[in-house]
DNA sequence: CGCGTTCCTGTGAATTTCCTGAGAAAGGGC
DNA sequence: GCCCTTTCTCAGGAAATTCACAGGAACGCG
């Protein structure tokens, strides 16, 4: 088993040259298992726990790079487990999970010490976006990664949300923005429609599967419009995204 | 290369090279927690003490370039605590927290010696802001940074407070102040309402989150009116600042 | 070449997100 | 204590975004 990750992306790594660690935290075990999944795929070790006992026993043990918590959890409440776990991990990054009417609500100072969170029903792509970008900047891991991602004249920039072809500047919505996101990081590679909606639509979306088309459509006509096409079709398998020539 | 915190801004560090360390000492546990990881976030080096004995202590071992001294605890009172930090780190910057309506007369004395303080309930971005200014005064770090920030045509004095775009001086309030200065140092990052709000606002703000879409509103009239805007939106994700063209 | 399948995209409606005016409440300076 | 400034809530309205639906185009296969 080699260490690069099964995308072929260049990874986080640690100053060890080890793969990056990851803690999720949630009692969930769906969305435990939906999480590890993803994070495996991504090329780092994961370890989970379902409540806050476990969290602390493999903090402690496990020596995460970057936790994912979610805030409501059975035993104990999600702050007294962040107390916890930061006092084992005090530099540790921590991606919190939270439903999108407790952040109105407020949970204060919780993004605060450059911590994130994520809002359930969450996207994948956003998560992992998230933590890369918690991790990149912790500076726990060796690679300074950029924060720009580049396929041929194509940018985008995962901090300022730019997003330009050939220099011109391009408007995305957030959903194109997070579709555009998943095929950069998998240029040349054939993705199908079920990846995608699993990937960059939320967990818990119920619609119809033809929003990827649409989606396609839509940054087609934004990316590609009169210049050589690099969103290309592969009829009955997916779509990729690569240079023009 | 030079030396970056995470978020990428030009550090204050030590003339050895190290990064700055930090004390902070208070009862409050969450309090605590809030500040050294708002601390660390910034580069710094961060040891808490919960009373006035482990203040003592830390300080003697740690040797702090700085401490944070909230001035109510518990076994001691604060002013005695003072005391024996100072026979400690006879030169060393305290930022004194204390509450609101705390004895003005006295506070002014202790701040006398180039000491500064911070009333609660506070803000992140006031809290580092007054710990940044008083290190850098205190010449125990290397000044490597200015106290301008400069954005396009925009500037803003973190120590006058001045703010002026294309050479004209623009009067902001408190809070249109720090919003600013969050935006200003972290510039081309889309930065969400959620990080700005606990960022900006003080830790017990229970508002509505659309204090932020208005303070950006009031921003926006006095900075970019009329001329190329600097402060975007990014729907559904945040705000962030970058020059005009 | 004809056919079924797959994909593309215009239309429009529901929803979400953001902006901002008006005014109440709180705070600061004198 | 009084006045002026600042902060913040509330709510209406504007605008952008998401998505379903459906007709038509393109494709691949026999």
């Amino acid at each position: 088993m080699t260490t690069t990750s099964p995308q072929g992306r260049t990874e986080l790594l640690r100053p060890d040259g080890t793969a990056v660690r990851v803690l999720v935290v949630d009692d969930e075990a769906a969305l435990s298992e939906l999480l590890s999944m993803a994070l495996r795929y991504e090329g780092w070790e994961v370890r989970s726990a379902g409540d806050g006992a476990g969290a602390v026993r493999a903090a402690r043990e496990f020596r995460p790079d970057a936790v994912i918590l979610d805030i409501m959890l059975p035993d104990m409440d999600g702050l007294a487990v962040l107390g916890r776990l930061r006092r084992e991990l005090p530099d540790v990054p921590v991606l919190f999970l939270t439903a999108k009417d407790a952040v109105e609500d407020r949970i204060a100072g919780l993004t605060a010490g450059g911590d994130d969170y994520v809002t359930k029903p969450f996207s994948l792509e956003e998560v992992v976006a998230r933590l890369r970008g918690l991790i990149r900047r912790s500076g726990s891991a060796t690679v300074r990664s950029e924060s720009l991602l580049v396929v041929g004249d194509l940018t985008l920039d995962e901090d300022s949300h730019d997003v330009t072809r050939d220099g011109v500047n391009i408007h995305l919505t957030a959903t194109e923005f997070e579709l555009l996101r998943y095929l950069m990081r998998n240029p040349r590679r054939v993705l199908s429609k079920a990846q995608i909606l699993d990937r960059v639509w939320s967990y818990d979306f119920g619609g119809q599967a033809n929003v990827v088309e649409l989606y396609i459509s839509y940054l087609r006509r934004k990316i590609d419009a009169g210049r050589s096409p690099m969103i290309h079709t592969r009829r009955g398998a997916g779509y990729l995204i690569k240079p023009g020539e």
